[in-house]
DNA sequence: CCATCTTTGTGCACACGTTCACAAACACAT
DNA sequence: ATGTGTTTGTGAACGTGTGCACAAAGATGG
């Protein structure tokens, strides 16, 4: 099946009124700018394999795409291509890192050194694409002076020295989700100007910094509905009327649920609810 | 800042003139199933502050949208909202969570239990949202017997048994890259119908099985792209004007590649390549 | 040098997603 | 009851992304 598009938006905060990027400051697309690294995985494997040549359709299978868009993306960046013959691998390896600001190196801090802090540390992806581990971070005493992936975990004390005297420009957040935000300000204000947030938490931060989110719990949900809507496809789900009714019959429901849900009830004929479950994950954000 | 609409295609492989799914079966848009989970979120933790109901403008900056984008959002799943007044908490809630397909029970297996494992395994996140670890999977005989969140890791061959027996009808790869598409496949035989995949890896899967991807490194290398553009506004980057030039100049610029790239020589006037660098994150997928 | 074949690059149409802006619906006070 | 204020729900306009289909560009063989 392979859901058609699914444009999880993965960055946040679009700011209503506010600066009005048209997401294509020099020309290249959001879309395919986030397509780019999926081409450049696909052509390093290719690239290994010494294969000097390849078509849009052999490199748009290999990505996962189809080859219209491929070269739509591909035109964004230039004419890299030869007709008759196809792209030029070690060439377009070299454009495209290029163009993604692969060519030059990333000092990257992780805050938050719990099992997920742990998993970004020993990333082997990391170090191979120009990222490279400028510290790990973490508030709790116990944590701190361990080591991980070779390096020791310092003190959140630590964080504005080294974002400064590293010139780290992107953070990585996997604290838990209360402690986010806090984080966040803190790098901010250090400097930093790209943020990847794995914690489940909505991050706000000034203009001019750009904020990722990453979120587990989210995409499973996402897997979740397309399951349901499989499984319900046949078996046809017992909708409730009132739910859907039009008009007034609907509006006395509304009333009725506002009257139970002052009283904090069930909602109305609602599953049990199971116990004012919630946010509460303090165990680790992922 | 924040990147206006990112659109990070996590769902992978369209297939090109294939099912043709309209991407909203009963009418609710992908771009709004994504966020859904965003708004249960922020609902879930006003229902633990006891409160009420809430408007569209409180509920979309606690989730960070806009109102309008909510609203419409909501407008799919029905009319569950007061004019006047706003949305009941709870009542939401329960609605999101129905049509999120929340409200049943789903078990879910992981496989490969590295770091990255580990941590999903402990993510809190789980539980609270309907998800339950049927069981964690391994093939190293070393890590097989080891526990993680209370829970023992379990080998590969028991993987079909497993699946059948609990029902699981999704899977989370967190295996090397090299063994995604196998444990992949394997799992799709056993059953399972949905498939998070953290490793780097395009899957190949049949129709009526979905995907979701989750990849650190392209995360950040889109991050890196925003970093560089910010910090290229000013120093107006010294593009080469080759790179750039139309027809004829291009053209032997293409040929001359394709010459460099046969012998596997560096990219025309290309940065050092760091040594073949490439897809050889051995370590751990994340 | 010409004919043929392959593959790129792109104009165009359409689908999807976002945002505006406003009428309809409801609450509440008088 | 009626009027006033608030907030939803949605039609319509716009922007972005996708995919088709084809002309143009180059390769290759004679």
């Amino acid at each position: 099946m392979a859901i058609g598009r699914s444009t999880q938006s993965t960055s946040q905060t679009p700011e209503p009124g506010a600066a009005r990027r048209p997401s294509r400051a020099r020309g290249i697309p959001e879309a395919t700018v986030a397509r780019l690294p999926l081409y450049l995985r696909a052509l390093t494997a290719l690239s290994e394999r010494s294969v000097p040549t390849v078509s849009s359709e052999e490199l748009a299978t290999a990505a996962g795409v189809n080859s219209a868009k491929l070269r739509k993306d591909f035109s964004y960046l230039g004419s890299y291509g030869t007709r008759g013959v196809g792209y030029d691998v070690e060439y377009l390896v070299y454009q495209i890192s290029r163009e993604l600001g692969l060519t030059q190196d990333w000092p990257v801090v992780i805050v938050g050194i719990g099992n997920l802090g742990h998993a970004l540390a020993n990333y082997g992806g990391f170090a191979s694409r120009g990222f490279r581990v400028a510290a790990l971070l973490d508030a709790d005493p116990t944590v701190v002076g361990n080591s991980a992936a070779g390096l020791p975990v310092r003190h959140m004390d630590e964080l504005e020295a080294i974002v400064e005297s590293q010139h780290v420009s992107i953070g990585v957040i996997t604290t838990p989700p209360g402690a986010a935000q806090q984080v966040c300000d803190r790098l901010v204000e250090a400097g930093v100007t790209s943020i990847l947030n794995f914690a489940p938490t909505v991050l706000t931060v000034p203009d001019g910094v750009d904020v990722r989110k990453v979120d587990l719990s989210i995409e499973l949900q996402i897997l979740a509905f397309h399951e349901q809507r499989k499984a319900g496809e046949e078996a046809g789900s017992g909708d409730s009327v009132l739910d859907r009714a039009p008009g007034p019959v609907r509006a006395a429901a509304a009333k009725l649920r506002r009257a139970a849900g002052a009283a904090k009830a069930e909602p109305v004929k609602g599953k049990p609810a199971k116990g004012t479950e919630g946010e509460r994950s303090a165990v680790m954000p992922a």
